[in-house]
DNA sequence: TAATTGTTTTACCAATTGGTAAAAACCCTA
DNA sequence: TAGGGTTTTTACCAATTGGTAAAACAATTA
């Protein structure tokens, strides 16, 4: 009533700039084919170029905010002015933040779970097995920490937002790992054990390395 | 300017309970002493005890949220309802957002280091050490998931706030016990070892199991 | 070149954010 | 019962939040 609304008198800050950055760094071709039907060709709905990778850097952009921040510590503006563009761009591309963020968990644990096939692939060797397994999790932990941080906020806070696709994806790995190292201790292959902490202990000491990195660089003194 | 600020014209919502819940519940006490100087008794400023009270519920309030969402997941409204107080109030009792989650994080570190001590008080039994070691984080974990979680939040996001009080507390008592470790390798007490390594890996595991309960859980099947 | 598509920007919006100022309610002591 | 302190509530605030609608711009195809 007795001001006008403050955010009704957008003022434009500075003169923006005529071209903006991702408008002039970035080329744009739009149109897709799929005019005529040619039923052998294949159906890829063939995407521009340029949007693939304004996709890829909002999606590592996020990726890489999440991590250090969580899902409530980042804003979309703050991720779109990281890749250059605007909020309201960045929402074009992702129909809300939460399937943004979907969509960055998903890639992470793409990524997690090609790391966790070691033990299948030598089911007789279990020492060589198991140390490829552990040199697999800690190249993911050093070449992905942020992958890795992601997936542990969001476990950490009780997956509320990935704990059926982390069910149906991550738990089946795991378990057949876990019958992997049970059937070695039943067959005398290794020493008579649990398999299922064996698996923790390896996933706690692998993953920390990565998430906890800044604090333990400095225990370490490194 | 078309429209009159929306924000303006506050609208109550609906009418609000004469005398809120925390009013209702909480009994207040005010007035503190040190009217006359009494030199010989104890100067505790002996704020009232409802104070004390409502402070500490609103810490534990902070502490389990900000150990579910991160720091920049949760908001003082949201802090505030979970006591049945209102932002301002809790306003009232920490000047600030930051000052409330450094409060709780330094209650989390006197927590945690508590369960740090068992090292040097079997200087000469690593074996007994260990296992005390050992079992005093994994029951700081068990009876403290939410100060592990903080504490854990905390460090993934690189210790932005709390960097300065790791360094000055945490970091010495790791150190310390790192070379009770190296000591008793040098001795020939226990297998050579790199008391750094072992360290992480002890940390590691404990911690694990406070930070990653939801899916441990799925996968041990229980 | 014109129509059509795909992409970006502009203009909004209501709700919520952390925070301030001050009035009101409360409680103990004098 | 009055005064003075402590605590809570009311009333704001500017900035930011996630999100919508539509206009403007660009590229491709017809």
């Amino acid at each position: 009533m007795k001001n006008p609304a403050p955010h009704t008198t957008v003022k434009p800050k500075d003169a923006k700039p005529k071209t903006t950055k991702a408008g002039a760094a970035k080329p744009r071709a739009g149109g897709r084919k799929a005019a005529e039907p040619q039923v052998d060709a294949p159906k890829v709905v063939k995407v521009s170029q340029a949007r693939k990778l304004l996709e890829a850097d909002i999606l590592a952009a996020a990726k890489r905010l999440f991590a250090q921040r969580g899902f409530g510590g980042v804003s979309l503006d703050h991720i779109a002015r990281e890749v250059g563009a605007s909020k309201q761009n960045l929402l074009y591309y992702f129909p809300s933040k939460e399937e943004l963020y979907r969509r960055v968990l998903h890639g992470v644990l793409d990524v997690w779970l090609s790391y966790m096939d070691a033990l299948s692939q030598r089911p007789d060797d279990p020492e060589q097995a198991l140390r490829e397994y552990i040199a697999g999790k800690l190249r993911f932990s050093r070449e992905h920490p942020d992958d890795s941080r992601v997936y542990a906020n969001e476990v950490v806070s009780g997956a509320p937002i990935f704990s059926a696709e982390i069910a149906a994806r991550v738990i089946p790995a795991v378990q057949a790992d876990v019958a992997i190292l049970n059937r070695w201790a039943e067959r005398g292959l290794c020493r008579p054990l649990d398999g299922r902490h064996l698996m923790v202990l390896l996933w706690a000491s692998t993953q920390v390395y990565a998430d906890w990195a800044s604090q333990i660089s400095l225990v370490l003194g490194k």
